[in-house]
DNA sequence: CCAATTATTTAACATTTGTTAAACAGCTTA
DNA sequence: TAAGCTGTTTAACAAATGTTAAATAATTGG
């Protein structure tokens, strides 16, 4: 039934911890796979986060109204679980929206059989575990460039950061995420040397 | 031999999980106390941050050295943990600096002891999970701040999250917190409505 | 291919924050 | 008590970013 090729999920996983075939396996039975437009929602405002998704192809973004306005927080790259997770953890429902930047194919857990997976493999309380942590680092570096760095120079890192969205991903994105107007990175990209 | 009082310690673990008191007492034996006196530093920079702290008494911060100026990132809560955490999970030295900004007293914990309990006691690795889970959706929440409110909007979030600290805490400290400078958060606290 | 929409740029001006330098206030301790 | 710290404030000017409004460019759907 499930006979979908789940290599980019199992690379993502392997750098975290040793798991055989078999503890990869555990999952199958639980993963499904949508496909989402661009533009189309995965996690609405309001509602309570009770699933994961894995970035198998495309962009999501995860973003917050903000007087009106939507204001990215985060672009999930490629290859990356998401989710609006302060909803997915306390269970109640969500100020934050997650939707497709571009055409997108997912592989969807839900909380329910993560909790399952938790309660019966330790190995993937840790995967869990590890891959959190993993978040909590990124997130700090993003706050130690806030307060350390100009826009500029943090426009500079998420470029040769994540390069590949640099094509997909339209500049109001990656402005909200950067802390700043589009007008300020269009005006930055103007003044920039483009060594 | 380990008759100290770990109430706060207990208070903490509980907010994230069932814990019974035999659950808590695996911890006791690894647990080490240490005290700092204001100024003292707790992780190193070049060093491989191999513990984690509970802060039973006092505050530490955790700064960077940025052109030869320490930018404090993080402000330790009372009654919560603190370590280099980049540096704890990838066990490379640390860029980054642990210190005491008031007199502290520490429970110490080792990686190789937490990960002992980790291995022998899912339900210590669960509670890290929580644990880590928990601090990263505070550094998204954060990061939200840095996006979308002003450095006076953050400075009120901060009195009203942490009214202890205002006491205890030097504004050059909580400036570099907020991403500005000292003189600009003066600035902003003289022109700010104070109800 | 055209019209409509979306994405990006530009520019003038406003606001916020940074920079530099100095003054002041409160402690500590010789 | 005086001298030297540390922490905080002030002020003038500079730089970065925001705001508003419009023009231009690119993309999409009929």
């Amino acid at each position: 039934m499930n006979s979908h090729n789940f290599t980019n999920l199992q690379e993502f996983i392997v750098r975290y911890i040793e798991f055989s075939e078999t503890d990869f396996r555990a999952v199958i039975p639980y993963l499904q796979i949508i496909r989402l437009k661009k533009g189309e929602v995965f996690i609405a405002e309001g509602e309570v986060a009770n699933r994961i998704a894995f970035t198998n192809k495309g962009y999501l973004r995860v973003f917050i109204n903000h007087d009106g306005e939507e204001i990215t927080r985060d672009i999930t790259p490629l290859h990356s679980f998401a989710t609006a997770l302060p909803s997915f953890i306390t269970q109640e429902p969500s100020c934050e929206v997650i939707s497709a930047i571009t055409d997108c194919e997912l592989f969807i857990l839900s909380k329910q059989h993560l909790e399952l997976l938790y309660d019966n493999y330790p190995k993937w309380e840790r995967l869990g575990r590890r891959i959190i942590e993993d978040m909590f680092v990124d997130a700090q570096l993003r706050l130690n460039q806030f307060i350390t760095q100009t826009a500029e120079v943090r426009y500079r890192y998420f470029l040769k950061r994540y390069p590949d969205m640099m094509h997909e991903v339209p500049l109001k994105y990656i402005a909200d995420y950067l802390g700043i107007k589009l007008q300020s990175l269009s005006r930055l990209r103007k003044n920039m040397e483009w060594y």
